[in-house]
DNA sequence: CCCACTTTGTGCATCGGTTCACAAAGGGAC
DNA sequence: GTCCCTTTGTGAACCGATGCACAAAGTGGG
């Protein structure tokens, strides 16, 4: 028994493609402003830091936009990964936390360009709360499921202390959040259905260190074998 | 010829598991906190978010650190992994961009703790240099490499408009950086042997916009196949 | 209208990563 | 010392993603 319609037509994108496509799109709007009409998957590719044949397969799963022999044409494909993405319609983000991460995705402009509105930010500290910022009012987190619903907030950007954000995390699915990004170094636990996306510094600058000491140790010849578990350290 | 000395002891960590262990060593730190002494591979994996065969897998690479029937050594766990990220060393970071990210990250203590130190903070706006951020003069960036230099660093963190940020990449590569860690929306093209991680927010949320616009459409039907392309839009 | 040239879309081999499932190893009780 | 219980470490099947390589499709020139 396969099931299978059209090639990959009936909504099955792989994740990664998924992951790459918001590039092309960047790489595409760079072109639009430059007055580019067409543009091959070679050139798209390079721009966007891939490979050509895997350019093509992530668009094929889009659907079959480009012309044989000429290319794409730049605001066709615009469009149509700007749908596929949902950036067609705007979202409601609200942003909880308005420490100093919050406070600078709050006044950063980047993303409300792309179908993205900030429309509230909550913190829980009274010295914050009634802040303006970004022309926008911080308003107390005691109100957090009012404004989620007043506001048609769905997507929710969690800047709180590690200590707060699974709590937080807990209340706006509960008041039928499915998607959060998550900049607090904690495992957010969620139900099925719920997408967690989390950005974590920490993180990328252990990976750096890592390869960082591979290539230093490289040099030097490899590590001197310390292997064992040093005398000093108490268990 | 097949080329296989002990398991995959000689210096071949796979890339998925190097970035998970930053995680698993952040687990095991709470467990420490907790003052935990031995952890089994269920637990551990149950507090890192992942499997527990893969958090097994994982740490074979590094050697075999466990005891049958009894677990990890909670703190002989987190020495080995330490070692391995590389964070038995402490590594000199610097700022390049000093705008609203760039202060959220100079004022972060986050990631002091383990091991890094901001080292350095740069800008191009004569507004900005002089200021005092965290403890730290902010420097003219026409002293780049001789404050890399001086400063000894080794990792670098971009936090410059778009515009700027290949400019700045160059120039500290060409001092001999070889760890970067990009927030600026732009595809860095940069030598072999030199490592890029981004961090990008606006397509973060385009991955939640993705998902989010995939559940609400299968609530209302799926979409109203409107595939064809609007007339409004000119080509 | 046909031919030469360009570039897409994809079948297929390959690869890295995940997961299952179990033999081997160690601990503790008696 | 033996047996039973727990938990590791890993072989092997599986799965998704990558990249090569080429047939099919379309363009433009003569
Ligand atoms: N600043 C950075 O560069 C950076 C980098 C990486 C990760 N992070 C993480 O991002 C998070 C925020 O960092 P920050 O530097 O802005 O911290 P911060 O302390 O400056 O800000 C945290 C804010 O959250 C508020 N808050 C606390 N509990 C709350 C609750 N229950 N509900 C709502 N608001 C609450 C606080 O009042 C404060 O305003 C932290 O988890 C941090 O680890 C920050
Ligand atoms: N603020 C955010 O939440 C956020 C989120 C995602 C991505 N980003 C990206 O991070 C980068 C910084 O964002 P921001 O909000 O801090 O911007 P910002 O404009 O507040 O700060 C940028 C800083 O870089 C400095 N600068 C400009 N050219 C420079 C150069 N050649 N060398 C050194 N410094 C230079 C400017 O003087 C300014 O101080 C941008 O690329 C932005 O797209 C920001």
């Amino acid at each position: 028994m396969i099931r299978r319609l059209s090639q990959a037509r009936e909504r099955g994108i792989p994740e990664a493609t998924v992951a790459r496509l918001p590039l092309y799109l960047r790489a595409l709007n760079g072109m639009s402003e430059r007055g580019l009409a067409t543009v091959s998957s070679e050139d798209l590719a390079l721009a966007a830091g891939v490979n050509s044949a895997k350019l093509r397969k992530d668009l094929s799963h889009l659907g079959s936009y480009g012309t044989r022999g000429v290319g794409y044409d730049v605001e066709y494909l615009i469009y149509q990964i700007s749908r596929e993405l949902g950036l067609t319609q705007d979202w409601a983000v609200a942003i909880v936390g308005v420490g100093n991460l919050g406070r600078a995705l709050a006044n950063y402009g980047g993303f409300v360009s792309r179908g993205f509105r900030v429309a509230a930010l909550l913190d829980a500290d009274p010295e914050v709360v009634g802040d303006r910022i970004a022309g926008l009012n911080v308003e107390h987190i005691d109100e957090l499921e009012a404004v989620i619903r007043r506001r048609g907030v769905s997507i929710v950007v969690l800047a709180t202390p590690a200590a707060a954000a699974q709590q937080v995390a807990d209340r706006v699915i509960a008041e039928g959040i499915t998607s959060i990004l998550n900049f607090a170094p904690v495992v957010l636990s969620v139900p099925e259905g719920v997408d967690i996306r989390k950005v974590d510094l920490s993180i990328e600058l252990q990976i750096l260190a890592f390869h960082e000491q591979r290539k230093t140790d490289r040099m030097t010849g490899g590590p001197a074998m310390a292997e064992e578990w040093p005398e000093a350290v108490d268990l």
